[in-house]
DNA sequence: AGACGATAGATGATATGTAAAGTGATTTCG
DNA sequence: CGAAATCACTTTACATATCATCTATCGTCT
């Protein structure tokens, strides 16, 4: 039943090829939906997802980080941190400097401006997480989280 | 273990929030390593995700399709639709016709062409998902997909 | 030293996603 | 039957992702 949801969805006819191209497609649609739901609330806030994404990595890390780590935890490409940081810099929600030691690396940090807009972020972003997923079962939620992470250590494995 | 994986990947310190946002983050990280696998595979071929799709979902319809019913089935905003069918008609993988009797509606076909390169596609594609998902277990695909399944019922609940 | 290779970023070009506004065409309704 | 709402796109503007290429540093090995 739940298969044919996502069939109907995906457009498809033909049953899938395989078990991995199902389960990768379902992946894909369901991510698909929630990136598209969170990019509507970072929006009201005058964020996008990746900004956000940014912003949540540095206040993680609690001080300044070389723009490439960023990428890094981000799976992203380097080229984009700049233009992203560009913005967010501009916004005053970061700072940026030249590292004296390795003058090749620029640090960014999280300004207190930044903080406070994740912060205002957090109660908004529960819920949304709660109108998304709230719907599913603990125990479905504790299966999905568990087999996600092997997913993710087959998916890293490149 | 796995969680621990997830953690670190997403930059996390601190425990997730709850076990909703947990799962959405697991979700949009190994999504995002899916997606950015198929676009180098994609790019092979001179396409990209998104092209992929629309052609995919043409394949599947085995007709011609208004351009609107494209973009519902993937789930995305309709201007990107007309960009999206521009490069792939300026590719001769897709034919525009407008309807006769209502002429708002833009038809839109797959060409020999395109149908061509999606077969090209078939198998390198296959290979992609045994790549990504292949190290997991059937069982564990099978539970993925179950889950999926619900997961997608209650994020387009909305 | 001095050259070579690796690193950290920045830049430019193309494709896409999203919001907002515009254009015909079609339906609906008073 | 004609104005208003609706519909199916299209256009424009902006943020981002990816690739290719370039610049500035750093390290290292002669």
């Amino acid at each position: 039943m739940s298969a044919t949801v996502l069939q109907r969805r995906l457009g498809k006819k033909a049953p899938f090829a395989s078990p991995e191209q199902e389960a990768a497609l379902g992946l894909l649609y369901v991510a698909d939906r929630i990136e598209n739901r969170f990019g509507r609330l970072f929006r009201e806030f005058g964020l996008t997802n990746s900004q956000y994404n940014v912003l949540r990595i540095l206040r993680g890390e609690g001080g300044p980080m070389p723009a490439l780590e960023i990428g890094r935890r981000m799976i992203q490409q380097v080229p984009a941190i700049t233009g992203l940081v560009d913005r967010l810099d501009k916004q005053g929600l970061v700072t940026r400097e030249r590292s004296e030691e390795d003058r090749r690396v620029v640090y960014v940090a999280i300004t207190a401006k930044g903080l406070g807009l994740l912060d205002e972020l957090d109660g908004p972003l529960a819920e949304v997480h709660q109108e998304l997923l709230g719907g599913m079962s603990r125990k479905d939620l504790a299966t999905l989280t568990a087999v996600l992470g092997r997913a993710a250590a087959a998916v890293a494995a490149e």
